[in-house]
This record gives C-alpha cells, sequence and structure tokens, in this order.
DNA sequence: AGAATTTATTTTATAATATAACAAATTTGG
DNA sequence: CCAAATTTGTTATATTATAAAATAAATTCT
C-alpha cells in the first residue's frame, strides 16, 4: 500500500507534535512501525527532506535529531537552543541576527542560502 | 606501539592542514593508515574530540566533517561558511553575534555553553 | 628496582545515521 | 485508455560514531 507525501508529511509531523523532546529519524520509523510495519528508513528521511524544506520542521544539525517549526520564520533563521541534560529545544527567530551574519558572508563574497545557529547549554529548569 | 595523545593530535591536526578541504573522520582515517596501518576509528575520533574541545580544530555539523581553526577565537564565536559545490570553508570570528545570542538565550533563561554558527552557500569563485 | 595499581590508548566489534539502487504504484498527457 | 514520466516503497548497503574488551604505559608503594 502507499500513501500520498502530503499524507506522510503530516503523519510525521504529527508524530514529532506528540513528542516534546526532538526525534531522530529512526524514532520517528519506530513509531510509525507500530500502525505500519512495512515503513522503512528512507521513507521517514525522505518525507522529513520535504519537512525541512518547506519550513515544517527543522534538523538539528548538532544532535541529529528533528523537531516541528513552532515560529513561522520562513524567511529568517531559526534558532534552536538545545539543552544538554534534558534536550528540550526551545526555538527563537534569529532574524536580528541576519544582517551581522550578511555582513560576515560578504567580506569574502560569499553567497549564503542557509544559515543554521544552534545553541548548546542548559534550560531554565535543569540550572540548578 | 602506541603514542601519546599530544602527538596523535598534532598528527591528524597536521593530517587537517595537508588538505584545504573539510575530512570526515574516515577520510583522516584512511590518511594515516597511510603509514600506520593498524589505525582505527575510535582513536581519530577521541583525538579529534580533544582537538574541538581545545579550540585547535572544528567540527562542521551539518556535514559531519572536520577543519583545522584558523582564526585563533578561543572565547568567541566560531563562523564557518561552507560552499555547497567545492565545499571550501571560510572561518570568520563571529563575536559581534555574542550580544544577540545572549540576548535570545535570555528570553528562556537558558544558559549557553557552545554557539553553533555555519553558513551554507557559494564560495566567490563557484558563484558563477 | 620490581610488583601492584591505576590510567591512557588501541583494538575489536557493533550501533546509529543516512543513502543508493531497484521495484511497484500512481499520475499525466496524448 | 495507453505510454511516459513521476512518485512512493523496498531492499540492500554505505557512512558516521561509540561501547566494550584488551593492551600498554605510567604511577605508586614496598
Ligand atoms: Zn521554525
Ligand atoms: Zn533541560
Ligand atoms: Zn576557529
Ligand atoms: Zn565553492
Amino acid at each position: 500500500m502507499r500513501k500520498q507525501a502530503a499524507t506522510r508529511q503530516s503523519d510525521v509531523l504529527d508524530v514529532l507534535n506528540q513528542h516534546d523532546k526532538p526525534m531522530t529519524a529512526y524514532a520517528i520509523l519506530d513509531q510509525m512501525k507500530v500502525g505500519e510495519p512495512g515503513l522503512a528508513a528512507p521513507t521517514i528521511y525522505r518525507t522529513l527532506a520535504a519537512l525541512t524544506e518547506q519550513g515544517r520542521a527543522h534538523k538539528l544539525e548538532s544532535i541529529n535529531a528533528f523537531v516541528p517549526c513552532r515560529c513561522a520564520h520562513e524567511t529568517s533563521v531559526p534558532v534552536l537552543a538545545i539543552c544538554e541534560e534534558c534536550l528540550a529545544v526551545e526555538e527563537h527567530d534569529g532574524a536580528q541576527l541576519l544582517p551581522q551574519l550578511t555582513a560576515l558572508s560578504q567580506k569574502s563574497a560569499f553567497e549564503p542560502t542557509r544559515h543554521i545557529v544552534e545553541i548548546h547549554g542548559r534550560c531554565q529548569t535543569c540550572a540548578t
């Protein structure tokens, strides 16, 4: 059996939204295999690629995990703060960073297509 | 036979410096195995962990590769611009970004320990 | 110095992450 | 409809990273 990409995407997004921590592709896969045992990794990776391209989810590059976008910052810079203790992720809009990032790129006539900003540390709850 | 960590570290840094593109851990391993066939992945990963902790090398989190630090910005924010076409990496010091990044963290009383800033795009040479 | 203990490094094996290549179903344009 | 193009599913494999066991060096103690 086969599902449309759009359906897959909202299914995966649902799974992401049902968890309050970032999920790896394989964690998502395991979750979805409960109801759909035949499912395999490439389906998940393809769906995640679509979701991140659309800005509906983000990949945390530094921990190889994914979160749903909760920010609606299509045109801007997502800033993802990751608690190293509890793995909670806080999402901010980094529009304010753009001028400075652009200035850095211009130093060497680099043409940016995507900015990655992640902050590791401790969330309020975990900071003693 | 066995080598001191410090020696391993400068060996690995030498390999990184001899290439003008970022290298994966396994690319470094292959290179070093030429002269030292017994070498295995954990040695490389341990050495890279030490080098990145010391700020003598950086991991490009978005492409799982490493470059030697050419910036001497121990206390600041490394900004790594990666050309998606030729993989050249330009390193900048992002000290100017710190106030804004700090402001974002403070919004939710997040205590940052490490900032990750990467820019994907095209370098001057590859931008037509 | 020489044995006992600790620590650091290497090796082996395996886990986790990601993609290539192929097969099957669906859609599109005639 | 039918053929061609596209999208989705499946199988197999490549890449990245780490756990656990084995070994070697260094340290401590007698
Ligand atoms: Zn977002
Ligand atoms: Zn936390
Ligand atoms: Zn640097
Ligand atoms: Zn380039």
